[in-house]
DNA sequence: CTCCTATTTCCTGTTT
DNA sequence: CAAACAGGAAATAGGA
């Protein structure tokens, strides 16, 4: 993924399918796709997770009741 | 083992 | 036309 802007915690997928995978793996579960991934994090709009980023595709929020994304700059990825 | 909630799976329709 | 986006429903996974 990239950061569309840091601050705001917004960023965007590139890859998708890569990042289903890598979802998928940290899940232990290999057959998880963009598809099934993105229905979570339409649940996380719910939860206030993430935040709704209209008329961009792949482009995400973090909300506030999501952490961590501040400060790790050479974390791994996670929400 | 039971409860409960987060996530997964599936599906059908719309939009980009 | 190929991906994304949208949610409802139902099934599961895993933690308390």
């Amino acid at each position: 993924m990239r950061w569309e802007n840091r601050q705001e915690g917004v960023f965007k997928f590139l890859r998708s399918e890569a990042v289903a995978q890598l979802w998928g793996q940290k899940k232990k579960n290999s057959s998880m796709t963009y598809e099934k991934l993105s229905r979570a994090m339409r649940y996380y709009y719910k939860r206030e997770i993430l935040e709704r980023v209209d008329g961009r595709r792949l482009v995400y929020k973090f909300g506030k009741n999501s952490s961590g994304w501040r400060e790790e700059e050479a974390a791994g990825s996670r929400n």
